[in-house]
DNA sequence: ATTATTATCCGTATAAATACGGATGCTTAA
DNA sequence: TTAAGCATCCGTATTTATACGGATAATAAT
């Protein structure tokens, strides 16, 4: 039986080496590298392809899983990345089903889950398990939460908003009347559906636009 | 040589039996638990209260790495708790060790300094990295977010703020004139030390009063 | 090449938030 | 018990935010 080429990308080194040994368990899973950043690993990845799949956290320094997967897009399926993060937020799953993510996992899987998938992914199958599915699944159905519901000035306008630029100071930054930025305020709140300034930070917060 | 008897509280599993497998290696620490919340925890120690250190994680559901420290805090020295968390906020590490930590360490600490920290503190001796006591430092001297600033009432009226409530909507909710309520909000302006409603929900968040 | 979207700008009006200053009765801690 | 802090209330004035409606030039998409 051909073993499983896998590499550990997290920046938490108690989590990476607890898995590493977690894994050495199963002789059909071969743990050939462990980085802590996303960088480390694409350097990983120049030197050895010959990787069949990535466990990938989604916050890491340097470059996150999200960066990674963008760059690993057109090498699919030889390297098949198993996203493993603690956010079970919507658009964190979305985002990377969207970018050719294989699975998505939560750190608190159980073990056998994550054997599982990997066996499964390893042949090239995807698998979201059906409470990844259906938080995924809300959060499309939120329409106000989607991406691009605003545009790259309006993100840049609520950027400043939420570092607690009033209007004026906003349209002083962007070289553009306080009107434009009152306008851009009222289109972002009518995109986003909230009707103040605390619900739209709120909601900011919660889009991980802040 | 007395064995360190030491208990996991994390509801990550992956990370819980990670950690347990490469805290086998050690001959002097023996992991004679492993539960995935605070309940669990509590339970735990009722029945065998023969722990020197447990490992606790912060953000668990059901009851919480505070709330342990809290049911707990009188049975220390008996176990001496060592927080695990992601969190490298000061305001977590300060209420921790407020509550009788005796050391707090991030899940990218790596495993030396883990083995290392858990000798000392089964000791009896606290003790905290100068990386993470620097973290508390800052936080201490940021007056605006320590505890008590608020009123119970103050506290009360930025809640509702912070659910995207208006004035006069908070009002009613409290049988109050809306006056009041304008009071208290320029009262918590004041005392949070920040000039409009984008920035004091910025700050509601960092507080998690959110 | 035409359409749709976006960024930009403007006016008017109302609603809400913020800044001051001042006051009273209640509770709690020194 | 007295002082301090708190919750409550009020007025006035200014500044911001929000709502509506309308417009144009540039760019992107079909």
């Amino acid at each position: 039986m051909k073993t499983i080429k896998l590499v550990i990308a997290d920046d938490h080194e108690l989590f990476r080496n607890g898995l590493k040994e977690l894994l050495r368990k199963y002789n059909d899973i071969d743990v050939v590298g462990c980085v802590s950043d996303g960088i480390e690993f694409i350097e990983y990845y120049k030197n050895n392809q010959d990787i069949d799949i990535v466990l990938l956290d989604i916050s890491m320094p340097n470059m996150n899983g999200f960066e990674v997967l963008d760059q690993i897009k057109d090498l699919t399926p030889s390297v098949k990345p198993i996203i493993i993060s603690m956010h079970d937020e919507g658009n964190y799953i979305a985002k990377c089903a969207r970018m050719g993510a294989y699975s998505y996992l939560l750190k608190n899987t159980d073990q056998d889950e994550l054997i599982k998938v990997v066996r499964v992914v390893s042949k090239g199958k995807k698998h979201f398990s059906p409470k990844i599915s259906e938080k995924m699944i809300d959060y499309m159905s939120d329409s106000t939460i989607s991406e691009n519901v605003l545009s790259k000035k309006e993100t840049e306008v609520l950027e400043l908003i939420s570092k607690g630029n009033t209007t004026k100071e906003i349209a002083s930054m962007l070289y553009v009347s306080a009107r434009t930025i009152e306008t851009h305020r009222s289109n972002i709140l009518k995109k986003l559906n909230v009707k103040n300034t605390a619900e739209l930070i709120i909601k900011a917060v919660k889009m991980k636009l802040i």
